[in-house]
DNA sequence: ATGCCTATTATTAATAGA
């Protein structure tokens, strides 16, 4: 099954491109990000004519999230991170589909820094640290994907010396993507291609996405147990070529049906035969 | 160091994004 996040920056703006990349794509589960639209504004109507069930969270102007799932309806079980009431901002929703939890997420941007943004970029991140280990200690099968606004090291910057002072790649919001990631979760894209340069967001400023100065800030975060069943994750790049796109691409992992024993099991076998044959 | 580009909201300019 695919799973992707997708920053559409204006699900109304964007749904010719949205509709077409779910045509061209069919991904099973997605999370939007930057909906730009309050609730009642959520093209339902066109997403549910894609063959996609949803859940949402608007909010006017700014923000907004959403979950899509093609079979079954996604159940939603939270919407906004525990520990700050008074937070107005659409920036989180949880739902379970099937046995999975799916948390879809928008990061702050954080900018300028210092500032009271940055600061609430970094309690924010905090308060996603917090529920993440609470996801992690359910056990239960979680994927925590979108907009994380933090390339998490130099190799996810196309010219890093220019972002050191960023909200983006401030050593504070590194040091807070590193700790929540050694909770125990995995980078899928990273984890799948740890050498490759991958971008997930190209600025419309400057021609960015010709000259591929990209930033890659997208990520899906995976359990231990979802980890186990990727086998492959990717970024759809070419949609960010498209007319009227966003300015960020769809990225996505694959995952196995099913949970990976038979196949470990194989890998650990093969493994072994093969020290021994060495010996 | 700054603008560049693109969106939304409200009316021609301000704000936010990254």
């Amino acid at each position: 099954m695919r799973i992707a996040t997708y920053n559409v920056n204006g699900v109304n703006g964007r749904l010719p491109v949205l509709l077409r990349w779910l045509e061209l794509t069919s991904p099973d589960i997605v999370c939007l990000q930057e909906l730009k639209a309050p609730d009642d504004r959520f093209p339902e109507a066109a997403i549910k004519e894609a063959g996609y069930n949803a859940i949402w969270h608007g909010q006017k102007s700014w923000n907004g999230v959403a979950i899509l799932a093609r079979s079954g309806t996604p159940i939603e079980v939270r919407r906004g991170l525990p520990g700050d009431p008074d937070d107005v901002h659409s920036r989180y929703i949880e739902a379970e589909i099937d046995d999975l939890i799916v948390g879809c997420l928008y990061v702050p941007n954080g900018n300028p820094a210092p500032g009271p943004k940055f600061d609430y970029k970094l309690a924010w991140f905090k308060r996603l640290a917090a529920h993440a280990k609470t996801l992690l200690k359910s056990g239960k099968p979680v994927v925590l994907a979108g907009d994380y606004n933090v390339m998490p090291t130099e190799f996810d910057v196309y010219k890093p010396e220019r972002w050191i002072e960023d909200a983006l790649f401030r050593i504070e919001v590194r040091e807070a993507y590193a700790r929540l990631v050694h909770q125990g979760w995995t980078d899928a894209i990273r984890a799948r291609h740890p050498d490759k340069r991958i971008y997930t967001f190209w600025d419309y400023f400057r021609n960015a996405y010709a000259r591929n100065a990209g930033l890659r800030i997208d990520h899906l975060l995976l359990s231990p147990d979802v980890a186990k069943r990727l086998i492959g994750a990717g970024v759809d790049g070419e949609v960010r070529g498209w007319e009227k796109t966003s300015d960020h691409a769809p990225t996505w992992i694959e995952l196995m049906n099913s949970p990976a024993k038979p196949a470990r099991a194989k890998k650990a076998v093969t493994r072994t035969a093969a020290k021994k044959a060495k010996k």
